[in-house]
RNA sequence: GGAGGGGUGGGUGAGUGGUUUAAACCACCAGACUGUAAAUCUGGCGCUCGAAAGGGCUUCGCAGGUUCGAAUCCUGCCCCCUCCA
């Protein structure tokens, strides 16, 4: 099976970093034999984000010519913490948390990944029947000079930060895997070269045809600084509803916004250039185009009809700054000398506040905060007198509110509150 | 086993007895501006009482101590790093 030069470009040339070696892996696709395409992932951190969507894309397009995904459940090296990472040793995870975070995996990487063209194991399969010796038989195949070469390794030995001896167990185990699976191509970020390479070179030692190794970029985070990860909350979750996502891509700066078509979406890359030279010459405005790519990677997790509420949603609270169309309720208790506050969200609970002298008369912090809508009293203070504060669409400025059914209370762009007097039946 | 260095707010990191709730930067929040939740500018960014002015409490690995006063000095403990062996 010849492909044609225009389906090859896309698979060679976006969202692409690097492919290793990019002549044998063209080779291996024209020759039209189902591929073995490994990709693994760490049960301890189960959220599926954009920067992740990059390479799953890759796979969905490669699985669409006819090839195979082999998802690894990496139970064993989660419990070692990839070396990228700071803490170097985890808590050990139990089989039941494992298939737990394996399962709410699965449901975000099947969003993109063909099902029916995945094969899923766990590497215990392999690692279980491992004993000491096997262990010993891998260790000695590699030499501490080669693994300090690793960038992370070097920057952190050259800082004095402590690198753990089971850390460089990390790449030894995720390079077996591809010995246990026969992998034919490794899929993973600039940050994961290292890792790849490895495995690729435990291949060939234990007689097996090296793997191709497929690296991708590291998409920046919505702070349009660093790399898109959990734990800068700079990301954007497969998982999050549609009008989040919308925002969430709404709020990536103009010059990042190209290298999110680039790599999350079906647009070319001359038609990227073209959006370049367009925003160059201001002869484009830079939020119709974002809001195309935001329409468009909200698109492929939601059915069109979220993506139009999603925008609606988006231009009405953002742009015109008018009301939402879901307002979470909270609910108001009068009694005497205290009023209590039970918002829909259950997180937040019912929380008492003092009513003054009239007895619908209360503190509007303390209402903010009772509401859920500030995390402390005196952040909801501090909101009040930065003029955060709107009623009924109007800037609240005085520190009393009168409490009445159906007033909607605003802080911030985003945060809305719906009062309902539970008195009155309805 | 020996010698030395170090643990500071969500992150990086300054601060070695007193206007220190702790510089600066990043992130975050708000306002202004804007065709964007972009950029830019301004302000904010422990908890709590108070309408406010202002007050109380809590915070620099942990526990004690010295002192009118400690992130800063002393003692013990825990943890990390480097070098030697």
């Amino acid at each position: 099976m010849k492909l044609n030069d225009v389906v090859l470009q896309n698979v060679l040339r976006k969202g692409v970093v690097e492919i290793i070696v990019e002549e044998e892996f063209v080779n291996l696709l024209q020759e039209g034999q189902p591929l073995r395409l490994k990709m693994g992932f760490d049960p301890s951190r189960p959220d599926i984000h954009l920067g992740h969507v990059i390479g799953l894309r890759k796979l969905r397009q490669l699985q669409e010519l006819g090839h195979k995904v082999v998802l690894i459940v990496g139970d064993w090296t989660a419990q070692i913490g990839d070396p990228s990472g700071e803490s170097a040793t985890r808590p050990m995870l139990t089989h039941e948390q494992v298939m737990a975070n394996a399962q709410s995996y699965l449901d975000q990487f099947f969003r993109v990944v063909d099902k029916d063209r995945t094969e899923t194991v766990l590497q215990s399969e392999w690692f279980g029947k491992f004993t000491l010796a096997t262990v010993l038989d891998l260790t000695r195949r590699f030499t501490l000079a080669q693994f300090l070469e690793r960038d992370d390794f070097a920057r952190r030995y050259k800082a004095n930060r402590p690198i753990a001896i089971t850390e460089f167990l990390y790449p030894l185990l995720q390079a077996y895997d591809s010995v246990a699976i026969k992998s034919d191509v490794e899929f993973g970020g600039t940050d994961q070269k290292f890792n790849l390479l490895v495995g690729r070179q435990l291949q060939s030692m234990m007689g097996q045809k090296p793997q191709q190794c497929f690296i991708m970029p590291l998409l920046v985070g919505t702070d349009g600084v660093q790399k898109m990860s959990k734990s800068l909350d700079n990301y954007i979750g497969v998982d999050e509803p549609p009008q989040e996502m919308f925002g969430k891509l709404m709020s990536v700066s103009d010059t990042l916004m190209l290298d999110y078509f680039d790599y999350l979406t079906d647009v070319t890359a001359e038609e990227v250039e073209e959006m370049r030279r367009a925003l160059d010459a201001d002869s484009a405005n830079p939020m119709d185009l974002k809001k195309k790519l935001a329409a468009d990677i909200t698109r492929q997790f939601y059915p069109q009809q979220d993506v139009l509420e999603a925008r609606a949603h988006f231009e009405r609270t953002v742009q015109r700054r008018q009301l939402p169309e879901d307002i979470p309720q909270v609910g108001f208790k009068i009694s005497p000398s205290t009023v209590s506050i039970s918002p829909d969200d259950a997180d937040v609970g019912t929380r008492q506040i003092n009513s003054s002298e009239q007895r619908d008369r209360v503190s509007i912090a303390d209402l903010i905060w009772a509401s859920g809508l500030a995390k402390s009293k005196g952040e909801a203070k501090r909101l009040l007198a930065q003029s955060a504060v709107e009623v009924d669409q109007v800037r609240h400025c005085e520190p009393w509110i009168q409490l009445r059914d159906g007033v909607v209370i605003r802080v911030g762009r985003r945060r809305f509150a719906r009062l309902a007097n539970l008195d009155q039946s309805p």
